[in-house]
DNA sequence: ATTTATAATTATTAATGCAAAAAATTATTC
DNA sequence: GAATAATTTTTTGCATTAATAATTATAAAT
């Protein structure tokens, strides 16, 4: 096993061999933290055949892998089943939670229903500082596409992983002067859920030209500080992202 | 330490000192759930002094308390804390959740939005039977009030904890009926949080008569099937429960 | 007297060990 | 040959122990 993280060096080994890890480390985070977010990158990736939906988390198997004990790994499964990622099962082990379309449909309407939210409290509530933020980032937006939209080969000239980028950071910034926090931790895991899904699409690759147009009628809700426009144009934005997935 | 609960003994003993426990033992929770279960109890409780929120949990007098080990202790913290009830320091252990006035605001917020867009789903695609078996429920809680209302002698006879009860039924049996069990997990959850607050109220006892009109509005919104009509309703009953708690 | 450095204590985190339960394999009987 | 019983292996769940970081206390020096 060539390829192993060796997680537990940067917590017990303080000779020469591995000062990769600087000694400062300020964000020194718990190993069962570090070992959930590993466990996270492999159900999403779902590369390597293991820890696909439904099968089985061999722990033992996992422990040695990362080079550590049962222990850490065992309380990050756990971090993961409240968070709906593995499914505990008593004295039967954990398991990769399968989600059904059903599933997927739920956890989306909720997504819409609480940035939709979200977004109609920033309609009525926001700074204009904040206001004049979230406007920067829709320009950045903006200027990911090319200007002259009716051209086929120019739509390959599009920087889909900017936008994509970008259109997360309008998302998150909405959310973050909605200020909620409890309202983040929630649209956090839901988000996790849904990149259960293979077919994992909170946009799709060929709905660019549309979600930019659902975004500028976001925006001039927005700028009017219609809440209730607001709130009605970002469901729209999410009603057409679940069209064009089904 | 006499009134200590041993659940230990259900797993671990043999002997006939503790056969009070049988062995079938149906309900075979792992014992990280039972202890969290216990830990939620006494954090809401709060009559002992301590585990107040703001408060460090000592881990090794709760194990020496409980008669367990410190493991399952440690488990059962780290799903209080993506429940968000307690909140881990890195190096420095568990702390109760300081809720913040802001914070009771944020989350009786999304229990409004959650249980409101239920409700809709409810009035829009709830079979005449489910429909009928809220009514029913609806009835109950009129029934737990005194028919005649303008007397101020009688509220004194009205059985609060069965209104409570029955109130809560109701509330519950229309998220099982909208059918969204990540929207259930999180109601769960933020109702978890509210009750961290000492003046806990979802619902005052002051309230009655108001609460009771407000589901008869509820009611007669979802019999004629109007979803946005049935939303208003219950963001109304919301807003005037938080009313009544600011 | 205050501040800094070092030692001692305390508590958290992770590893190891052990027993019980479930799963798998082998053996036995009809 | 199939079904069932007994065994063996595997794996979970909890306890215990080790080691790591932080806090407190103590002492020394300016």
């Amino acid at each position: 096993m060539p390829a192993v993280i060796q997680l537990k060096q940067a917590y017990l080994d303080t000779d020469a061999a591995s000062v990769q890890v600087p000694a400062h480390s300020l964000s020194t985070k718990a190993l069962y933290i570090e070992v959930a977010e590993l466990l996270r990158q492999r159900i999403f990736k779902r590369t390597s055949g293991d820890l696909e939906p439904g099968s089985w988390i061999d722990e033992l198997k996992l422990a040695e892998e990362y080079g550590i004990s049962r222990t850490p790994l065992r309380e990050a499964l756990k971090v993961l089943a409240t968070e709906g990622l593995v499914t505990m099962k008593v004295r039967r082990g954990a398991y990769v939670t399968e989600v059904s379309e059903q599933d997927l449909t739920d956890v989306y309407h909720l997504l819409s229903l609480l940035e939709s939210d979200a977004a109609g409290v920033v309609a009525s509530t926001a700074t204009d500082a904040q206001m004049t933020e979230l406007g920067k980032l829709h320009e950045a937006l903006e200027a990911t596409v090319p200007a002259n939209s009716n051209s086929q080969e120019k739509s390959q000239t599009i920087d889909t992983e900017r936008f994509f980028s970008v259109n997360e950071q309008f998302h998150m910034r909405l959310l973050g002067i909605a200020n909620n926090r409890w309202r983040d931790q929630m649209v956090a895991d839901l988000r996790k859920v849904m990149k259960l899904n293979r077919h994992n699409s909170l946009l799709k690759t060929g709905r660019i030209a549309e979600s930019l147009d659902e975004h500028r009628a976001i925006m001039s809700a927005l700028y009017a500080r219609d809440s209730a426009a607001t709130v009605a144009a970002m469901k729209a934005h999410f009603k057409s992202g679940l069209d064009a997935a089904g």
